[in-house]
DNA sequence: CTTACCTTC
DNA sequence: TCTAGAAGGTAAG
């Protein structure tokens, strides 16, 4: 019934024309938008901007998917979530009290502040590591607690260490574990509330629960037996095996593999990036951290690879020297070499970052590849500070901006899809999430193949950008460029996991 | 770089 | 005593 509906949505159009501007009464938007107040078709005209086939083809379809999303109910064991939330309670009590003895007094440990006192003011540690740069709090230019500092400190004291663990199962617990548990008062299910305004890169957001911040990875706990110090327990804490589908469905998850930094190969054709791509097997952040740390791919842990993946987004959207040696865990000028070679490495990459800069200087705004558009007003203010920022959310733009365009499409698309011939009665798989690059579902089992190989080829045919239709034909020069070139291009690999199938 | 969410102060 | 909002931290990409 809501896949047949047509509407109009003001709010979706003010967005689109100004993704930053979060203003969304619709007197603001009248004022805004329209010269004279009451204006029939005050979109669509002549301040679209290019934008009325976005707004028409993309962002109206995807109202009925995100519609029906937020109307299923994803059901939860309860019970799990919560003895999980008990377990890591004593757990984080245990450590609590370490965190203590170690310190040699009570303090709040999930208080940076006081954990500053004790670290620096107590047990003066920085004065015993005046090689290593620990990074500062960015206002008050005080001793930083972050997680980068503590790296840097858990060679000297156990203190650090315990703190960083601590602070891993605190995370889990009330966001993960506890939030979702308050968000089920009375129910034994969530759903998420969707929202499709709110991020001015065109991507969509979840909140009560956030659920696209759900860990992937689940956390391995090893359990302290206190009292009888015999073996140590490990256990395995997932959030996301919490949900349960309904008997004889399974949940099928569609990952596009690092999207966004396909799209920047793609964007920017740069031959080394691209060449990486090529083999359909290969893991590029795998690749790149056993390069760093000098060991063979397998041994490659999922932590190191988190560590590569942040080192390659920080690098391509424009980290400064000093935040890449925090996020490294070397000197500034280590950091700054290695910052170097990378760009060196990949030339094309850091030309397509000059270029996006110099255009946008000259435009006042930029484009995704299917011609979303942000406006970057700062884009050349004299100060210095200001104007940087809008350089690297410029560049962010139009790479995540397109990877959002890429994955609505296949949102939209398979939606229609599993809509249209569950009306003829052949499917009835249900879009559950979108977790950015992933789209997860609810599937009978029965189907569950036939589903699978429809969801893939979808996702897939979307590597041929230059069929995805006329939005290109507006696009930046660097856009058609690359589509040329690379007609077919490597963009969407989809790789297919079952998640919490039933026995 | 972008989001959302949690805690302390 | 209460609360709104800033700051710091972490998760996801």
């Amino acid at each position: 019934m809501m896949a047949g509906c047509r509407v109009q949505d003001p709010q979706v159009s003010g967005w689109l024309l100004d993704p930053a501007d979060s203003s969304s009464c619709f007197r603001d938007l009248l004022n805004k938008h329209c010269k004279e107040p009451y204006k029939e078709p005050a979109v669509g005209t002549q301040k679209s901007q290019g934008l009325w086939e976005l707004y028409s083809d993309m962002e109206l379809n995807m109202i009925p998917v995100l519609a029906a999303m937020e109307s299923h109910h994803i059901h939860v064991d309860k019970d799990a979530l919560k003895r999980t939330s008990d377990l890591l309670g004593t757990e984080m009590k245990h450590l609590e009290q370490e965190a203590h003895r170690e310190a040699g007094q009570m303090f709040l440990v999930t208080s940076s502040s006081q954990l500053r006192t004790v670290l620096f003011e107590k047990l003066r540690l920085h004065e015993r590591c005046e090689n290593k740069k620990l990074p500062k709090t960015v206002n008050k230019q005080q001793q930083s607690t972050s997680e980068a500092a503590l790296l840097q400190l858990q060679d000297l004291h156990p203190l650090p260490k315990i703190i960083l663990e601590y602070r891993q199962l605190h995370k889990i617990k009330s966001t993960f574990v506890d939030g979702i548990l308050s968000c089920m008062t009375n129910k034994n299910y969530i759903s998420s509330t969707w929202l499709q305004t709110s991020a001015v890169t065109g991507r969509i957001s979840a909140k009560q629960p956030n659920f696209q911040a759900l860990p992937r990875q689940p956390v391995q706990i090893t359990k302290k037996q206190h009292v009888q110090g015999k073996d140590e327990e490990v256990v395995t804490v997932h959030p996301r095996s919490m949900f349960v589908p309904p008997e004889g469905w399974s949940f099928l998850a569609a990952d596009f593999c690092q999207v966004e930094l396909r799209l920047l190969a793609h964007l920017s054709a740069d031959p080394e990036l691209l060449r990486i791509f090529t083999s359909p097997e290969a893991d590029v952040f795998t690749m790149l951290a056993s390069q760093w740390k000098g060991v063979s791919e397998d041994q490659v842990t999922t932590r190191d690879r988190e560590h590569a993946k942040r080192i390659v987004y920080s690098v391509v959207y424009g980290a400064g020297r000093e935040r890449l040696s925090e996020i490294l865990g070397v000197s500034v000028a280590q950091a700054g070499q290695f910052q170097d070679r990378f760009l060196q490495t990949y030339g094309e990459v850091q030309a397509f970052i000059h270029k996006t800069v110099r255009q946008s200087r000259e435009r006042g705004y930029v484009l995704s590849i299917m011609g979303r558009r942000r406006a970057l007003p700062n884009i050349s203010c004299p100060v210095w500070g200001v104007r940087m920022q809008a350089e690297r959310q410029a560049v962010n733009f139009v790479v995540q901006g397109s990877a959002a365009d890429l994955c609505k499409t296949a949102m939209i698309r398979i939606f229609n899809l599993a809509s249209s011939s569950s009306s003829s009665g052949s499917l009835s798989p249900r879009l559950i999430a979108q977790l950015h690059d992933e789209l997860l579902f609810e599937v009978e089992d029965s189907q569950l193949e036939q589903f699978a190989a429809l969801v893939k080829s979808t996702m897939e045919s979307l590597q041929h950008i230059h069929h995805l239709g006329v939005h290109l034909k507006r696009q930046a020069p660097y856009a058609r460029a690359g589509v040329q070139r690379h007609a077919t291009l490597c963009i969407a690999l989809c790789v297919l996991q079952l998640v919490g199938r039933r026995a």
